[in-house]
DNA sequence: ATGAAAGCGCTAACAC
DNA sequence: GTGTTAGCGCTTTCAT
């Protein structure tokens, strides 16, 4: 097939340009303390070869690979019918290219995973690692402490040890919820239910913290444990209105959750929002404007977080991406926002 | 920081083990010809060191990569909103990692960016590639062609020129179709509406065949284009209505443009399916199975698409993943199955 | 079956 | 400023 024609060296466009390999080599590199008539040689020489330098060969010598490792620990399906990864890789995958490093992949599920995944970025084939931990008890954060690279985390790692010195970013899980359950109480509402996400994530976790600052003294009744599915939010909104059939309001941990929660409560013919409120969590749109009627909800900026890993890592790395800020970076937390749409 | 411990090299593993370097070099890739004891000791030694092989030291002389580019063009957020990519790249990463290739990840929208992957793929950073092409003017092919990489593209690419060669994995989009269209008729609609996808993608384009397969003489009247989201969905749906009253059923060529029109048909008092029968495509379930009534759709095996994808593309590189069957490998049409829901 | 040695293409001291 | 040179860590003939 293809016939592999030898890509052109440093040597050939050295000759071409009647330099040498170590001119050739800074103007590549971004010819400073090359005369600019040199440079302007060397580039058209580049061109005409059509030259690409050997990433190989390079990373041989200065031990950079221009790459970042993405890791994806998902042993659930679930996560994969929800474009939240989607959108923060792309966010991530943008802010890589305009500094011209490479997306490496990794998606994980299970342990065999991890030690493979552990080897990898032990075995210093990329730069550093943008990592998504989102359980309690994943072993993966500590792996790759172990590896010793340099490494975000995307979502407030859920571990105990050590964890302090993490970098992380998150979004205000906790305020975002602060402000719905608030909104539900701005509109009156006084029996305010919470559906929680699965309780072992720090973002489930956060979310109902944020539910507590507002509601310390609610029912304990009030509070249904969860699983972020629609199926799991119909259960925990059945087992909701068992309990307390006077509730005026639902905040659930996320839209999935919410749609079932809304199904539920127009079968057991409660108006929405005249008879109960209802707010969820992501803004994840297909969902949230797709539901009857339209959710409430709480929006993430979920890209923006993916860039700002990125630029994170890239800072550690000392590409000293935009402001000069260079030192020890450390985590950020994103604000979130409120969307009215007409469910509460 | 981590104290980048300075990894150790065959050369230390060769003297740990006293053998010299090229007898760890083969025990490393394989240890074919080399005396059992030989291969005892320099395994343990490998162990012992904690030695991982430089990849770009072994790049630069074998010119492989063991990585595999997965590039998906995709300039509109739509795409992001669908766990479509996210299952694939499941699959393909499994693939991938299960035969230790690497995956990295090239997302694009907009020209600068075509140019930008051109010249990666050109550079010969990794072994092949694997495209999602869904445009018919998408220019991405032909780059790609001209770059000389191995490629198996996911979707049937949408150019007429030259595209005899190319490898690609899709689904019966338009048997698929021609199931669900069926399926009404045997429900006795005979007045069956289309709401097509955007005609520019292959995968619309073969789902209008396959209703025209089975509705060849169908009122031009009854099939509208549209764009595959909810609110397409919706507009597509007031049109029909207007157009043809009479219409008792829908096959939309999404789940989500299927969503948008149960929304207006349920707005405009027709009952479904009683009154008018609806499928869709895709079976993309925080979406089918939360309509309201849940959705009969043309389920598509997404995750075996990708999977099957990087199969195609490492045995292309001589990777020889299961049966021997080397040579030129063909493209493939998985099947689509119908699956019942309460719509249709 | 094993070892010695020659590069792969590039960067980075170091000379000039 | 520009050229010379010595490797980076590995695979792979070619001897032995």
């Amino acid at each position: 097939m293809t016939d592999t024609a030898p890509r052109p060296t440093l040597e050939a466009v050295a000759a071409r340009a009647g330099v040498s390999r170590a001119t050739v080599s800074r103007v590549v590199n971004g010819g400073d303390g090359v005369r600019e008539a040199l440079v302007t040689r060397v580039r058209r020489a580049v061109e005409e070869l059509g030259y690409v330098p050997n990433q190989a060969a390079r990373s041989l010598v200065t031990r950079r690979h221009d790459a970042v490792a993405v890791v994806i620990a998902e042993p659930e399906t679930r996560v994969f019918a929800d474009p939240f990864f989607a959108l923060q890789l792309r966010g991530i995958s943008k802010e890589l290219t305009a500094h011209d490093n490479q997306l490496v992949l990794l998606l994980t599920e299970g342990r065999d995973d991890h030690v493979r995944v552990g080897r990898y970025l032990a075995g210093g084939h990329v730069d550093g690692a943008l990592v998504f931990s989102l359980h309690l008890d994943d072993p993966l954060p500590g792996l790759i402490q172990h590896a010793g690279v340099p490494t975000v985390f995307g979502g407030r790692p859920g571990w105990s040890e050590s964890g302090g010195d993490a970098v992380f970013v998150d979004s205000d899980n906790r305020g975002g919820a602060r402000e719905a359950v608030r909104h539900l109480v701005g509109l009156g509402r006084s029996r305010v239910a919470h559906i929680t996400g699965p309780l072992d994530q720090t973002s489930a976790a956060d979310r109902l913290e944020g539910f507590r600052d507002v509601m310390p003294d609610a029912d304990p009744r009030l509070v249904e444990e969860s699983d972020f599915t629609p199926a799991g939010g119909e259960r925990a909104m059945r087992e909701l209105l068992d309990r307390r059939p006077d509730v005026d309001a639902v905040f659930a941990a996320n839209d999935l959750s919410a749609a079932g929660a809304l199904r539920v409560l127009r079968e057991r013919g409660r108006r929405v929002p005249e008879d109960v409120a209802v707010i969820g969590f992501d803004d994840m749109l297909p969902v949230a404007e797709q539901t009857d009627p339209p959710l409430t909800t709480v929006r993430q900026d979920i890209e923006g977080m993916g860039r700002l890993m990125a630029r994170l890592l890239l800072d550690r790395l000392g590409h000293r991406t935009a402001e000069g800020a260079e030192g020890a970076p450390s985590s950020v937390v994103l604000p979130t926002t409120l969307v009215r749409r007409a469910s509460a």
